[in-house]
DNA sequence: TTTTGACTTTTAGAACAAAATAGTCAAATC
DNA sequence: GATTTGACTATTTTGTTCTAAAAGTCAAAA
């Protein structure tokens, strides 16, 4: 009753992590929903009594990795930790996730970007959380001292802003060649700098 | 005798001032050499007397852009000034080029990666002069006593890309709309404020 | 309520032709 | 000799049709 009405809920599920694999393994694509319901052992005709299209069983799989991502950034803020600690840890987790939702779509991002509205709406809607969550960070850095004062909103717009630009500068710069794994590795230490940097001049 | 042996300087620099036009009117793609032959009033054959193909006199009328863009950073950078003033400057002068280009290859970007080798050489090549004349400038501001000692050619680098990806992120975001005003406006805004951070960071 | 086989519709790609544009060159002009 | 050009060829882009594969639908069955 929590979705449509009366639907299974485990069997929803069972499709989300074959359509996870799928997706995880060859991207959009390359993926077809005769394929995946091979993969859950029934016809295509029934995933599309779970899912009205190809298009939400996907953005359903990103939204699993969405809902993953926000629970372990929120247990992580949640913690006894010094603030400063909970933004690095923000960073490890921010470009793991970037990492998982690139391989989704497989040499995807171009895919990602192809898709429409609804992929708008679902990134910029995640930007907001990520955003909030940080502007909570820094809030509470101010708050016990461990920071100086300062605009928590609009740090954390732009602390969220530059990150996402090291991010998809790696997608961008490579033509045709994929994108290489120093390419990813090479984002992933200047974000932590860029973090260091943040740190560095707001705390007191 | 400066370029190709014996060629007229001054007739080659009324065609590229013309490419420059369409180009940045048009962009790549719709802009064809005829149309610049007619601009200039004379034949197309003609135009590959002085460029060996299209490609070339794109590349020429980006160089030409590019050392303009560098002439300035250059003087800017030689005079009687603060590190700190400068960094901020290069931030202004560096978004304004940004603009150009884009203007050039017209929605373009696309068009700009969709150039093979040749651009990409090019790119690597200004991002290389970049981020000598950043760390030019740091080291400077250390040397003087403005900034605190740092490792400034990891700062350079990691700032160059910082500010990269602020930009890069402007392109990427709109799918098929066509990037809006106050999304460039944003974006210069969020380096600004990069920039700043830096320059607390670093600074005594 | 859930599942499915048989169906229709849509999309992606191959193959082809036609048109537009890039690029070449021998001869003419300066 | 340097420069220009008309008339050429080569390549790329665009539009078309065709086809196979995949998406998506639905009435009937379980």
């Amino acid at each position: 009753m929590a979705n449509s009405p009366g639907i299974d809920q485990a069997k929803e599920k069972i499709i989300l992590d074959a359509a996870q694999k799928r997706f995880g393994h060859f991207g959009l694509a390359k993926t077809t929903m005769t394929e995946i319901a091979a993969d859950v052992g029934m016809s295509k005709a029934s995933l599309y009594y779970y899912y009205p299209d190809k298009e939400h069983l996907f953005l359903a799989v990103i939204e699993q990795e969405m809902d993953e991502f926000i629970k372990a950034l929120t247990a992580m803020i949640g913690e006894e930790e010094p603030a400063s600690k909970k933004l690095k840890q923000y960073t490890s987790i921010r470009h793991e996730y970037f990492r998982r939702l690139i391989s989704l779509a497989k040499l995807g991002e171009h895919t990602l970007s192809a898709m429409k509205a609804s992929m708008d709406v679902f990134k910029q809607n995640l930007e907001k959380q990520e955003k909030e969550l940080i502007r909570r960070i820094f809030q509470e850095g101010i708050k016990n001292g461990e920071f100086e004062s300062f605009n928590a909103k609009a740090y954390a717009d732009l602390f969220v802003a530059t990150m996402q630009g090291l991010r998809v500068s790696v997608i961008h710069k490579k033509t045709l060649s994929e994108t290489k794994e120093e390419d990813y590795q090479l984002a992933e230490q200047y974000q932590k700098q860029i973090t260091a940097i943040f740190l560095k001049s707001i705390s007191k």
